[in-house]
Order: structure tokens, then C-alpha cells, then sequence
DNA sequence: AAGCTGCATTTTGCATTCAGTTTGGGGTAG
DNA sequence: CTACCCCAAACTGAATGCAAAATGCAGCTT
């Protein structure tokens, strides 16, 4: 019986920490949900489990098949392209909104996580980059001042979440051309440029697209993996 | 006991009953959803009204608080603000990417609509008007031939739905105007410029929701509407 | 008379139970 | 040997039951 984070709820407990499982690959793609499994694993009744996959179904982060159960949902080039589009207009726009509305806190708050960035990147930290790097964007949309586009960027890149597991390394000139667009980023906001920001958010998703999907072609068994379609 | 589209499995059919009813205002705003209450109504028990009202949680049209019961969300100003700069950031994309990526039949089915469309107009039949120009929207949109920018779409216009309802009648100077805004996007759809249609839908979604904010403030009691925040 | 306390009722959250469907396997006919 | 069919076991979907928390109200205190 594994343990999970009990805070409120059960559900939404079950919830984050089905999330988890799936992020961390866990409950890999395109596999059957054991919910009788996850059960007695979780050590709680079908109940609670069923609501959450409800929910993560709304989210299509599982597939609900009408009496035949529940399957992990499957991040192929042509899903992954779709979400990155989608990720990279939210972020624009919040990049455009946030030149409009960020407070000088937000600001000295952003500049102060580019900087820890920075040091890691300088020590080779890979995860540690990774992390304040998604607070970076994270905390940029959160400058937008717009919970809704928030909540919906949320959304869509929580669905990417789990091939960002799989891009755990990453190439030293790919890396230090990230760290220079991170920087172009930083000025253009502090600048207030929404457009110029817009443009370059799109531009550095896009780059990111590129890496994590060709992390997932290596994972999937391509050993060379130079597909990347337009 | 109220009968309600009986097509699937039960909760997925209550999910659709459920949001018809907040949509046309029978389950208002700021309102408890009466469980017990539902269940009987619609003859079924707690399980799957529950595991719907789970789903509707998560799309933020009901608020579900741990213990106390699920209220429905209710839409202030600041609320229709945000969907609408997240409607319209979603809709200039869909602009731009069906430019480039639309078929001829999609853009002959678009503009059969459009044509019915302005009949509706000249014959001033408002809802049959209504329904083609949501249409019309949808279409554009799944013309950019990216299902999760259409599903994000999906999620956030839907929850405006209630305050469209709210705003079933329309100005005839601005119904003009509209009418015209979408003889321009038609027209740039067309020629397949994607920046300028993204910038027509957006200013045409910012009129949009100037008219529904001004309905929804009637509605809410004020008899002469003219709060209308940037 | 206003506010607080304690109890009864209602409601919520979860577990358990029941019914209907799918799935897998063994047997049989061709 | 293969294909089909039938049956049983497993699983899914929904209903019911039960414990805990919240709500409402009566009576008491100040």
C-alpha cells in the first residue's frame, strides 16, 4: 500500500498523485489503468479513484472508453506538435499582457529566479536549471494578471509534462543558446515589449518542441532521430 | 423526474444535462447544487452526478468546496474579462493558423454559413443568427486543424455560454457592424492573410464582449450599463 | 433582547454491493 | 488444423449503505 499526499480530499489527493504517476512515467502511455490494482495500492475504494479519472479524462490526460475501462493517454510527434502551438499562443500572450501589468515584486522576482537560473546553468545543474526555468515561465504568465489564461496554460503543459521527464539531458550548445534566449527574454520584459517578448516566447517554445521531441524519438527506440516536421 | 439525452454512459449524459441547465440559467450562478435534490429530478443516484459534478469542478463551472457542497460559478466583470482575452488570444491563432491551413471544401462549408448567415441578418431572425455565427467561429477554428487549441476553445467558450444566453437581443447599429466585421473576416479568411485575420477576430471578440458584459450588467440590475474596463 | 452552546437533522464523502458488459478460453464442427 | 461458438471469470457502471462533518434550531446565559 503506497502512500500519497493527504491533504484535503481523498479524490483530489488521488488526483495530484495520479498525476505524478503519469509524469513520472509510472503509468506509462497507451497503458490500461488497473483500477483495482491502483485500489489497494492507494488502499482506498473504487469510489474515489473512478472521480479522479473522471477528471483527468475531462483533461485528456487518460482515455475513457465506455465499459472497457480507462487507458493512459498516448504523446505522439503529431499531439506533442499541437500542444507546443497552443502553449506557445498562451505564452505569447501572456508575455504581451504581463510587459502591460507586471508589478516591479513580480519583476524583481522573476529577475532573482533568471539569476539562480543562470548560477545552475554555470554549475551544469541540469535539474535544478529545469526547475526555475519552468518558474520563469510560470511566473511570467502569472505577471499577465489573467488566472483564466493561467489556469488553461496550466492545463495544456501539464498534458507535456511528462515528455519534459524524458528530455532530462540536454545538448551544451543547445543549452547555452537556451540560457542566451532566457536572457533576450528578461531584457524584453524588463523593456516592457510585449510584442518583441510574444515573439520570442513563441520562438524559444518552439525550441524547446524541438528538443523534447526529439528526447521522446530517442525514448521510443530511434536512435537518430532527425524527424521534425514543420 | 426530468428526462435529459439518455445517449452514453449516464454520468457523461448528466455531464451535457448539467451544463444545458447552468447554460440556460436554471442552475443560476452563486447557486448550492441541491444533490439530493438532482438526483431525484433526474431519477438516478448520487454516483454519477457526483462524478459529473467532479468534471465540472474542473472546468470551473461549478466551485466544489470539501464538505460543503458544489456552487455554481458565478461570472462577475473581472471573470468575463479574462475568458474573453483568452477567447480571443485562442481565436486569433485559430485565425491564423486556418490561413494557412484550411481545405477548399472547409472554406466553401464557411462560407455557405456566412451566406445563411446574413439571410438570418436581413430577415433580423436574431437566434438563428446566433447559432450560424458560433458556427462560423467553431469552424474557423477547427480549420486550424489543431484538436487541442479546439478543445482549449471548447473549454474557455463555454464558459461565456451563460452570459451569451443573457445577451439574446442585439443593438441593430452594432448588429450592422458585426454582420459587416464578419463579412471582413470572410473576406480575409479568403485571401488567406493570417495576421490580419487574427487582428479581425480579436477586435471583433473585444465587441463581443463588450455587448455581453453590458447585457450581463442589465441583467444584474443596472439599468444603464456603461462600466466597460479596458 | 442578543449572542452563545449543545443537540438533532441534513448533507457530504467514501465503502460496499449489485447488475450488465466485455473478454478470454475451451470445446466443437468443418 | 482452423474457425466459430458458447460459457465463465473479470471488469466496468451505477446504486445503496454507513460514518463523519456541517447546518439549523432550541434553549440557555449574559
Amino acid at each position: 500500500m503506497i502512500p500519497f499526499p493527504k491533504g484535503g480530499t481523498l479524490h483530489a489527493d488521488l488526483l495530484a498523485g495520479l498525476r505524478n504517476m503519469i509524469n513520472q512515467g509510472e503509468l506509462a502511455p497507451g497503458m490500461r489503468v488497473p483500477e483495482r490494482l491502483l485500489c489497494e495500492r492507494f488502499g482506498i475504494s473504487r469510489t474515489p479513484l473512478r472521480e479522479a479519472l473522471k477528471v483527468l479524462a475531462a483533461e485528456d490526460l487518460v482515455e475513457l472508453r465506455p465499459n472497457r475501462g480507462a487507458r493512459i493517454a498516448t504523446l505522439d510527434n503529431q499531439n506533442l506538435q499541437h500542444l507546443f502551438e497552443v502553449i506557445a499562443t498562451l505564452e505569447a500572450e501572456g508575455g504581451r499582457l504581463a510587459c502591460k501589468r507586471i508589478t516591479a515584486d513580480a519583476l524583481a522576482e522573476i529577475q532573482g529566479m533568471h539569476y539562480r537560473m543562470y548560477a545552475h546553468f554555470l554549475r551544469r545543474e541540469l535539474p535544478e536549471y529545469f526547475t526555475l526555468n519552468q518558474a520563469i515561465h510560470v511566473a511570467i504568465l502569472r505577471a499577465a494578471a489573467n488566472p483564466v489564461l493561467l489556469s488553461c496554460y496550466n492545463g495544456v503543459a501539464g498534458r507535456v509534462t511528462r515528455a519534459r521527464y524524458m528530455a532530462n539531458r540536454m545538448h551544451p550548445d543547445r543549452w547555452e543558446a537556451a540560457m542566451k534566449e532566457h536572457e533576450a527574454i528578461l531584457a524584453t520584459l524588463v523593456a516592457r515589449d510585449g510584442d518583441r517578448l510574444g515573439h520570442l516566447l513563441a520562438q524559444h517554445l518552439e525550441n524547446k518542441r524541438d528538443i523534447i521531441m526529439a528526447a521522446v524519438a530517442t525514448a521510443n527506440g530511434d536512435p537518430d532521430p532527425e524527424q521534425q516536421a514543420s
